[in-house]
RNA sequence: GGGAGUUUAGCUCAGCUGGUUCAGAGCAUCUGCCUUACAAGCAGAGGGUCGGCGGUUCGAUCCCGUCAACUCCCACCA
């Protein structure tokens, strides 16, 4: 072989990875041996992967190789997801750049365009995976919007509506503007904003006048004639169907019985008394709106309020505000302060930091909104899920550090919100007649024969429901459908392969996926979807900030690869990362890896040179003896720490032991012991042993 | 408001429940070397009251208490 002076990136995992595939070497089948499974976290079809699949791939890799070299089939199931809302969003975008319109062209036409769209950053993506030179069976890859997969989302949606764990209702739901769909409470992100609030004048209505207008300010100083509340959304004030002090509370006692009238529309509402306002709190008087705020609903749920939803799907007022109709909601806002000055009712504004709601997906500001959706009742899934892990079946890496948030998150699990407002994912199996009544069946020749067997007389034309199911809806079954587990049951592979061995992700989606699935998992196969989760921790750039895109500090994976080669990049990223913790990326450590791969290229250029230059006596000289003794016993002691390492998932401990086992011990060491003068042989019997020490190193570093 | 995590060399971090592999690694810095495997390298050097304060102990970076700073998660106070 001809070595040339330094190690030229890709030049090593490009030879080994062709070599592979050629002979199909990651291709598993069931067979003997036992299983070692891994699933990949499906990366989105949105974009490119950045440096936290690097990582998370990595680790994978990492693991898959090391079982597979201890004589395990070890079965890596590529694959990705169709992430329903950041997908549409950004094909919406990608058409509107084209001067195209979503409603326009139809649900038909759109989906054709998404599926284009999923084809090339799919590509993209498995491309990526395949140059980091991850070890995955590419005969099993799966997308979750697979024919099958699709099928067994369904599938499981009739199941659970069967089960009377799915219902229909109108609840409180997040609602994104800018996307119209519905959120589940797990998409929304509160982030703290300085906000103000505002000090609005209520009049009273006395008994006798019940229609006082607004305008009319002169009612005397005698008695106090207004109720003055705080809010940070002056704009709900046209949705007010009430004005809640606390039962105690004295200021207000005269107020009992009395109506106020609501600012800006003028409607005339009663006074309630409920224990939830904080006396202490603004004015100790809460207006209440029921459509747009979740107290609110409550309180009027109980109370008995009327609801006036003052909102449209994107975000600007209805006819029923009667005021501002078609303003966008912060527009309003500004309007509905300029008009209270004007009419003297706006007494003071105040500094305030509140906590607002945004969208994942789409970064708007999320509206609590009334709406019909359909929800997961979550409590009986809880149950088994918080079983499983609390009983040790499912282990939680690194230590019990999430095991705390699981816990609490599964014990006070709300019923999750699964219908969203889109095109792009697994529509809803229900079929509405023109009175709305509707069925749950696979499809609509079954939602006929349900509609017959109900006894419901079915009116005129049948019509699907015309929203899709939450993303995660679809990857809480990862683990078991991409072996056919929900559409053929019992079937072969997902006898062998489930439950899967290893699980590794990010912390930030242990609620969206990993909990979900262990709930999937405990419901449909009666068993964990996986033994071990291991949660790596958040990239971010050197200087501690997230990775993203906005800021342009993500760096391009194919590129980093080009300039270090696919072993540089994840020794990089290997060795900076301490198990669980976030880590701080930065080029240098892919300089590192790279330096490394350099130093062990140059050794074989060593050892090669001695290929010819054996001598053939094979005499005892006692200093090279001792010298490939202690690096023996180096060698052992050294697959001893490496072993525990594994067990406890410190891969980048493991990764320095190596590093420093090969940089310092082989190379600075023993090599410079047995290295024979200049033009000079070299015994064969320490040769040997050198060719060898090498190999079992490679071995070692191999994973 | 509740919970968790972090704090060790200029930077990024190791340090496995207390004592000779305990004060470490990589990067950065400085000095000397193009020595025929390797300058993407070799030989060496500097640099730290291990966040502050108390406690347990013969002894604490490690255990306990407390304070401080930063980070993250959860929560319906307008």
């Amino acid at each position: 072989m001809e070595l040339s002076k330094n190690f030229e990136p890709g030049a090593i995992e490009e030879k080994w990875t062709a070599h592979w595939k050629s002979k199909k070497y990651f291709n598993s089948t069931p067979d003997d041996r036992k299983a070692f499974t891994v699933v990949i976290p499906p990366p989105n079809v949105t974009g490119v992967l950045h440096m936290g699949h690097t990582l998370n791939e990595t680790v994978q890799d990492i693991l898959v190789r090391k079982a597979r070299m201890n004589g395990f089939n070890a079965c890596w199931v590529p694959g990705s997801d169709h992430a329903s809302i950041a997908t549409e969003a950004k094909v919406v975008q990608m058409l509107k750049e084209k001067g195209i319109d979503k409603n326009k062209i139809g649900r038909e036409e759109f989906l054709k365009y998404a599926f284009e769209w999923k084809e090339k950053y799919g590509g993209i993506i498995y491309n990526q995976i395949e140059r980091l030179g991850c070890s995955v069976d590419w005969d099993r890859v799966n997308f979750t919007m697979d024919d099958h997969y699709y099928k067994a989302v369904i599938k499981v949606f009739v199941d659970l509506y069967n089960k009377g764990l799915i219902y229909r209702g109108a609840r409180m739901i997040n609602w994104d503007p800018a996307a119209k769909t519905a959120l589940s409470d797990e998409e929304v992100e509160y982030k703290e904003l300085q906000g103000k609030l505002y000090y609005v004048k209520y009049k009273v209505v006395d008994s006798q006048q019940s229609t006082v207008e607004s305008k009319t300010v002169d009612s005397g100083p005698s008695t106090v004639d207004y109720i003055v509340i705080a809010t940070q959304r002056p704009e709900t004030i046209m949705g007010d169907t009430a004005v809640c002090v606390h039962p105690d509370d004295e200021r207000y006692a005269y107020l009992k019985g009395k109506k106020v009238i609501v600012p800006l529309v003028n409607r005339v509402v009663p006074v309630i008394y409920d224990e939830y306002v904080d006396k202490e709190f603004g004015t100790g008087a809460l207006k209440i709106t029921p459509a747009h705020d979740i107290n609110d609903y409550n309180l009027g749920l109980k109370h008995n309020l009327e609801t006036i939803d003052t909102l449209n799907p994107d975000g600007t007022m209805s006819e029923a505000a009667q005021v501002f109709v078609g303003l966008d909601r912060f527009e309003a806002r500004k309007k509905a302060i300029e008009k209270l000055k004007a009419d003297g009712l706006l007494i003071k504004e105040e500094d305030y930091t509140t906590r607002l709601g945004f969208s994942q997906r789409t970064n708007a500001v999320v509206e609590p909104r009334i709406s019909t959706q359909w929800f997961v009742k979550m409590k009986p899934l809880a149950e088994k899920a918080l079983h499983a892990v609390l009983s040790g079946d499912v282990k939680i890496h690194p230590e019990e550090r999430f095991l705390a948030t699981y816990k609490y998150w599964l014990e006070n699990v709300k019923d999750w919100c699964i219908s969203r407002q889109l095109w792009w994912g697994q529509r809803i199996p229900a079929w509405y007649d023109e009175e709305g009544k509707f069925v749950v069946a696979e499809n609509e020749e079954e939602a006929k024969s349900k509609f017959k067997s109900q006894n419901l007389k079915l009116e005129g034309q049948l019509r699907q429901d015309e929203d899709v199911l939450d993303t995660w809806f679809s990857s809480w079954l990862w683990p078991i459908e991409v072996f056919n587990g929900i559409t053929q049951p019992n079937n072969k592979d997902i006898n062998y392969y489930y439950p899967t061995s290893v699980l590794v992700t990010g912390q930030d989606i242990i609620f969206f996926w990993v909990a979900r699935m262990i709930m999937a998992g405990m419901e449909y196969m009666n068993e964990k979807p996986f033994s071990d989760v291991y949660f790596t921790g958040m990239v971010r750039d050197k200087q501690g900030r997230k990775m993203s895109k906005s800021l342009g500090n993500s760096p391009d994976l194919l590129d980093l690869i080009d300039r270090f080669g696919a072993d540089a990049v994840r020794f990089g990223i290997m060795i900076s990362s301490p198990a669980g913790n976030d880590l701080l990326f930065d080029d240098s450590s892919c300089d590192q890896g790279r330096n490394f791969n350099n130093k062990i290229w140059n050794a074989l250029k060593l050892v090669k040179m001695w290929e010819g230059r054996q001598s053939t006596v094979d005499s005892q000289q006692s200093t090279e003896n001792f010298a490939i003794d202690w690096f023996e016993s180096r060698l052992g002691e050294v697959r001893v720490e490496i072993k525990n390492l594994y067990e406890d998932f410190r891969l980048s401990e493991a990764l320095k032991i190596i590093y420093s086992l090969i940089w310092d011990d082989f190379c600075s060491w023993y090599l410079e012991w047995v290295k024979p003068p200049m033009n000079e042989s070299i015994e064969k019997n320490v040769y040997d042993k050198t060719v060898y020490f090498f190999e079992e190193l490679m071995q070692l570093l191999h994973p």
